[in-house]
This record gives C-alpha cells, structure tokens and sequence, in this order.
DNA sequence: TTGCTCCTCACGTCACGTGAGGTGGC
DNA sequence: TTGCTCCTCACGTCACGTGAGGTGGC
C-alpha cells in the first residue's frame, strides 16, 4: 500500500505514494489515453473508484491509472465489455491470491523436506544406520525406520 | 473423460458418455435453449466444437451442452459479450487447475508433517528424550534436535 | 413431400464511447 | 474571461442474436 515510485522529469525527481490522489481527471485521462466523460463512466459503473478533493473533485492516483490502462487494454485489444472486464478483475485477483499461496506452501514444503532430512540424518549418526535423503515421497512407509539405497 | 449419467425417461434409463456426441443441433440447442444459428455462431468463433457425425451433421456431448449451458449464463446473466466469455473460460481453466495443485500441496505437506511426527518420535523413543509433536514449524531450527515444551 | 441438416446474408437491438450543452468555482 | 470541473442527454458504431432464404440428403 505505501510503495513508491520515482517520477522523471526534465529537473525533478518526486517520489509519490502509488496510492495517493494526484492527478486530475483531464491528467489520468491524458495519461491512460482515455476520454475523460469515460472515466466518469467507468466510477459510475464501479470499475474504478478515484479519491475526491474537498471540492469535490476527482483525484487519480498511479494504481488508478495503471488500472484505466489494463482496463483499455482489455476493451481495445482483447474486446471485452465491462461486464467482462469486471468479471476479470475478479479473477485476476483471485489468482494472484492463489499464486501467493501456492508459493508459500512450496516454501513450507521445501522447510519440511530439510527439516526431515536432517532429522534423519541425526539418527543415522547416532544409530549409525543407513538411512536415505529424503525427496521422492513414497506411500505407505514401513513402520520401522525406512532403510533405501541412494538413488543417485 | 469417462464419465457417466444417467438419462431418465419414463421407462428407459441410459448410461452416455459424457463425452459421446449424441445430440444433434436441434436438440443440443433445445437442451441449452438457444437458437440453433447460435450454436453455430459459437462454433465458427472457437467457443465450442462439436463432434460430426460421417454425414457432417454436428454432433453435440452432454458436456458440450453443460458448456453451452455456462456461455448462456454468462451472456445472458452476467452480460459478457463473447470475447469475454472466452477469456473467463481460459481464466475458469486455470483457477481449477491451480485449486488442484494446491490441494496436492497441502496434501503432500500433511504427509511430510506426519511423517517428520513419526521420525521424531522414533527418535524419543530409541533415545529416551523430550520430543515435541510436529505441528508449528519456526525457522533457522538449532543445529541439535530441538527441545522445546508442548503448548498444549 | 416433410423436416431436418448445411450454409450465407441482412436486420434489429443493445452496450458503450464520444461529444455537446449547461453549471459553478478558482 | 478563460479553462477547468461537475453533471445529463443524444447520437453513431459495433457486436451479436434472430431470422430468412436457398441447398441437399434421409
């Protein structure tokens, strides 16, 4: 939420917030190549939501633009409408979510075979017995301590 | 692919592959209630391709008309226009494919929780020394076993 | 012949973006 | 006054589904 971005100009560099309402309707419009009155449509329809100014006045912020862009992308490139563009929205962030979680459970899972690679390594040293890595998984262990040949 | 199910009628009950072409466009369009032209339509735009039969009549599967049945929804119901329709079907392919990997993720990561259970057990046992159950990993575990107190 | 299939073409409807028109505050 | 904002309303375009029209084989 409070990531930050450098903004170049010809003598200036500002750092703004991705999050903050800086860029007028005329500005966000001109930046993500749209009509402003389209803009005005697409809050209405609940694609986008910008901050207001206390007069009242709508304030893009970078997501917002970069969202109208993925959003134009969509109608323009690939065809959708916007009931199609907010079922994708959806979607994606659905995914994304997924995606997270998937990669931690490979994190957790990677942890686990460590941790159990060096628990049985323990007891091969103190039991001084043979005992294999552990990486291929397979069903059904014997009860006792498995005891495999080293594939490689 | 397999699948089966069962058809009734007043007397008769029919087991069909639900991959099996059985319909042909007047009653695969009747079963999705559209209009057969739709059907076609649907087809020449990649959205759906029924079997043929030897003659080139179309032949449409019960899954074909569950799909059918799925495009209408998301025409008629959620408003998405055809290029979106494609799209969420692409996207709906891909979250179902990563719910399955994530349900082997969990699965795996219950065998290996299990399993590092048993090995740390073994090792209370052989060696007469305090072992907590595994359940709550931390990282960067001591070098030695680690000792630590049950919280519950 | 009837009723289906195959196909193509044309029209009506609807969504959506553009633009005009009128207001109000720096 | 100029140039922006706010808003609403109307029009043009395009996608899409319906339907007609004509063909061919059981």
């Amino acid at each position: 939420m409070a990531e930050r971005r450098r903004v170049e100009t010809s003598r200036v560099e500002v750092t703004v917030d991705e999050d903050r309402g800086v860029f007028m309707i005329s500005v966000a419009a001109e930046l993500a190549e749209m009509h402003p009155q389209t803009l005005r449509i697409y809050e209405a329809r609940g694609l986008i939501t910008p901050k207001r100014s206390p007069k009242n006045t709508r304030l893009y912020s970078q997501r917002d633009v970069e969202r109208l862009k993925r959003i134009q992308q969509m109608t323009n490139e690939e065809g959708l409408n916007l009931a199609g563009v907010e079922t994708v929205l959806e979607m994606e962030a659905r995914v994304e979510s997924m995606r997270r979680e998937l990669e931690a459970m490979r994190q957790r899972t990677r942890e686990l075979e460590n941790q159990l690679n060096e628990e049985m390594a323990r007891v091969h040293d103190r039991l001084n017995t043979e005992i294999v890595p552990y990486g291929a998984y397979e069903p059904d262990p014997p009860v006792e301590i498995p005891v495999r040949r080293p594939d490689q």
